[in-house]
DNA sequence: ATAATATTGTTGTAAATGCAACATATTTTT
DNA sequence: AAAAATATGTTGCATTTACAACAATATTAT
């Protein structure tokens, strides 16, 4: 029988950490070439309005489950997409409530094609030392692993 | 020739996004556990502790850029590590230059090793749906994507 | 029917975070 | 030798963030 070399004692050796600080490096690139290429969102907003725009009509409580904010920062980060005009928001009902839906406008999706493109080549060149066969795994473990997470987490959104 | 369908138009498809998201959700469960396990550290204190048990001697500034904190934050973990014992720090010479040195302490070290068992095993059934094959291939993965971010990140720390 | 519970969104607040400015000391440049 | 630049740590502040409390409405329980 054999027994598992136990030699990754150290939370700092987990994939946990690992996902941790590779995260964190992430954001720091992003945001950076948010900055450098003049792009007038934060990336929130950015990911904020890419859900909507593949969520029409999605309400700001289903909205904030998706991107794992709570429903104040939520709404607050529509706030700031509505102002700057690139969604708009109506009230309608859901299961017979009143919640506040959302649509992304003409103009949001205009600025949302033009940031994909101005960021989408810069973002690929950093994983071109990666083979496209390796990216997909990690997607995929990754997806997996955050079904786990799913399960064990609690969420009071 | 062929060419690649260019079918993930959208940011929240990318490997970032999909980091991004499994990262957050990690922290909230990890948190989750500290609060439910009672553990007297924050997440960050924990992962500050152990990177300092395994690098005794280092100085704060070069602590900084291991764990990925401003120098500012870095002090205020320190700070609090030290306050509750668990770590030493001392003026040295480092480039001949006085610098802050830090260790771990005896308490510490046992308040660590308390702290990894408690949480090691809570977070492999996390994992546990998971082969190790997979797990091993992800954080190798993500250890070159993190040396690509490296190499465009700035550091100003 | 009345009370208790649940859903949705907003407001307030305390903590975390990052950034800039500062203090101090050393090295490099002129 | 004087000035400029660099390295290290701390303090202050403005932003972000999460959490709790609230308001309004609808559903469920008693």
């Amino acid at each position: 029988m054999k027994t598992k070399p136990d030699c990754k004692l150290h939370y700092t050796d987990s994939i946990h950490y690992e996902l941790e600080q590779t995260s964190r490096l992430m954001k720091k690139v992003t945001t950076q070439l948010f900055e450098k290429l003049e792009i007038g969102l934060s990336l929130d907003e950015y990911a904020a309005l890419d859900t909507v725009s593949v969520n029409a009509g999605i309400c700001q409580r289903d909205l904030a489950r998706l991107i794992l904010k709570d429903r104040a920062n939520t709404g607050r980060i529509l706030d700031s997409l509505e102002q700057k005009g690139f969604i708009t928001r109506f009230i309608d009902t859901k299961n017979n409530r009143l919640v506040k839906k959302m649509g992304i406008t003409e103009r949001g999706l205009k600025e949302l094609d033009t940031i994909n493109k101005k960021v989408k080549q810069y973002l690929e060149s950093v994983t071109k030392t990666i083979s496209d066969e390796d990216i997909e795994r990690v997607q995929e473990t990754l997806k997996s692993f955050r079904l786990e997470l799913e399960k064990v987490v609690e969420i009071n959104i």
